[in-house]
DNA sequence: TTGTATGCGTTATCAC
DNA sequence: GTGATAACGCATACAA
């Protein structure tokens, strides 16, 4: 039986408000959801009182009768590398903003990717899964997660028109294709007109799909602009190996007119070994041009002409896929496109 | 009835997964609780079945049945800033390691924390709750938490002996305190070896915390050795804010023989000020000193003397206290210390 | 519109 | 050690 002020003892939280605003449990639930059906005022009640005793409906009971968690699985070698250091900031206060929560996930940092891992996320029961990694086997990732909830960020091969993409295992995903040429060609039309000839490709991880990506187009423009093609030098995308594999370029090697690296760290690696370990001088010696377009590209120490990947955009195009997921589960694969352009600072000249 | 592979229609996976396995629901479950009674060969047996169903037992229905969500909260202002991204990359893999997964949330930009935020974080019942944002207001987390769940982050002030914490409303919860006095002292220890004496304290925001806590500190560490007051330069922690103000510093004002700054990317600020547009040598002209020993740090166009705190150190101080929570939900608010101590490269002289 | 009853997937309790 | 059953907190089909 109720007491005075309508509460008993054993009560949920839920049912203790109901019992104050005079109202089914039910209608509690309803309260929340502003588009099931109740009447305003009560509505209005049942928030106020659910306020006063800071109530709020529990996501795992929602997401048991719903089948719908509001979490997005978001998987990353490192958090704290800067390009995806700023993604995940984007995401999670756009997911955020629509009622989502990141969850996040950490793969080796040889980017292999523990098997047991997806399994392990799949227990959450991610409305979708982001998979920034690029090595995360499509098998696996098929095996996981059967229905299309995953979207895969993909650079495609750009050898002619981008056109469809290709049938693949991974291609059951919606995905987000990043088209790198258009900046590829901007950078190689500005080393070009200041006559840099001989180009050495600072190489990212070797696995790495934008690395691969990165590399076969860059080749393809300097071949269709009569250049002779670029010399590739392995790395990883590290500041470290940034800066070795310039030493022994410039050492050992036949040096370069300009560097062109798989990403902006690795960049500031070369920059630092050009100008403070070889002393040559950057750009009337060696030209260097980054990619992503990370905040410290523009600090005065690098500024460095980079090809950029809008952020905003990318989030913008990845939350569309997501929604557009949830809203029709069974849809065919999705796909969104988005370009690269380049900014120009000081680097090349 | 069964049919000839022990499956029927209407079954949920789990229950195929038992079927398969001539078990009951309740073994299943079982099988995956290291803990729960269960045959070794039975056990072996369901967690094969269930692998080759790719079955994982659902983490929302675990968390309503156990009132253990395996989630642990956190709320960072920018995922991207360099030392915030190392630490929860840090934290998600000491997390992942023990079965949880990290629930991010971020706040305003203005470090301002939406009220709202606590609530919908609450929604997801997390385990633990790691607050690294400084200005959350204490009441509004005890409002959200009741029990003793989250973790705050505490920079205390140092005045004296640290001794226990005083008194607030912060205090009901577990706490990591940060000592900064050591590294302070052996920074102020090195400026002064090298006959620095005009300190500048380039600030970082003002409502934070840790900020507050640095600057009293070197007051009065530099008290304590006779030496004068550093004068403060108000900073926000950004790289653009500390190049802008050692600007400002030097042309309109005083200028300073040592620049002691909040936080490392502010120092990057103010080196590349010094160096690049007020054509002061460092260290010859001014010393630079950093707070945090990010990775950026160690570069070479840097190369910082700075005052490290120890990532592994700190996460593991704070798995520490949640998992000790956990276990003892109802004992007092646990503490952890650690400290800081001064790492000697190339900005002081 | 509103309340009642049921199910979501899991684990804990209780008999056996 | 094992299986049936209730309970976790919520949303919704259904009946009113």
């Amino acid at each position: 039986m109720g007491s005075a002020d309508g509460t008993r003892k054993g009560q949920s939280i839920a049912e203790i408000v109901a019992d104050r605003a005079q109202v089914s449990r039910a209608a509690v639930s309803r309260a929340f959801n502003p588009k099931a059906p109740l009447r305003a005022d009560k509505r209005a009640l049942v928030l106020q009182i659910a306020e006063e005793l800071s109530y709020v409906p529990n996501m795992a009971g929602r997401a048991l009768a719903t089948q719908r968690s509001h979490l997005v699985g978001v998987i990353v070698p490192h958090v704290c590398s800067p390009w995806e250091g700023i993604e995940i900031d984007a995401l999670t206060t756009a997911l955020q903003a629509r009622g989502f929560a990141t969850l996040l996930f950490k793969t080796q940092i040889d980017r292999s990717l523990d098997p047991k891992l997806l399994s392990y996320m799949r227990a959450y029961n991610p409305d979708s899964v982001v998979v920034f990694t690029e090595n995360v086997p499509p098998d696996q990732l098929h095996r996981a997660f059967d229905q299309a909830v995953p979207v895969y960020v993909d650079y495609p091969d750009e050898a002619t028109d981008p056109g469809p993409p290709p049938e693949s295992a991974m291609n059951r995903f919606d995905c987000l294709r990043v088209l790198q040429r258009d900046g590829i060609e901007q950078a190689v039309a500005l080393l070009s007109g200041f006559g840099r000839r001989r180009i050495a490709y600072l190489a990212g991880h070797p696995k790495a799909q934008a690395n691969v990506a990165r590399l076969r187009t860059l080749q393809q423009v300097l071949a269709a602009r009569g250049l002779p093609p670029a010399a590739v030098i392995e790395g990883d995308f590290s500041y470290q190996r940034g800066y070795d594999a310039t030493l022994e370029l410039f050492r050992a090697g036949p040096g370069a007119e300009a560097i062109f690296a798989a990403n902006d760290v690795s960049a500031f690696g070369a920059l630092d070994a050009l100008r403070h370990s070889l002393g040559l001088r950057v750009p009337d010696a060696v030209s260097v041009v980054g990619f992503d377009d990370i905040d410290q590209a523009a600090w005065r120490s690098y500024d460095l002409t980079t090809i950029k990947i809008d952020v905003e955009e990318r989030v913008a195009a990845l939350v569309r896929l997501i929604l557009q997921r949830l809203q029709h589960r069974t849809a065919p694969p999705l796909t969104e496109t988005i370009r690269t352009k380049l900014v120009v600072r000081g680097t090349v000249g």
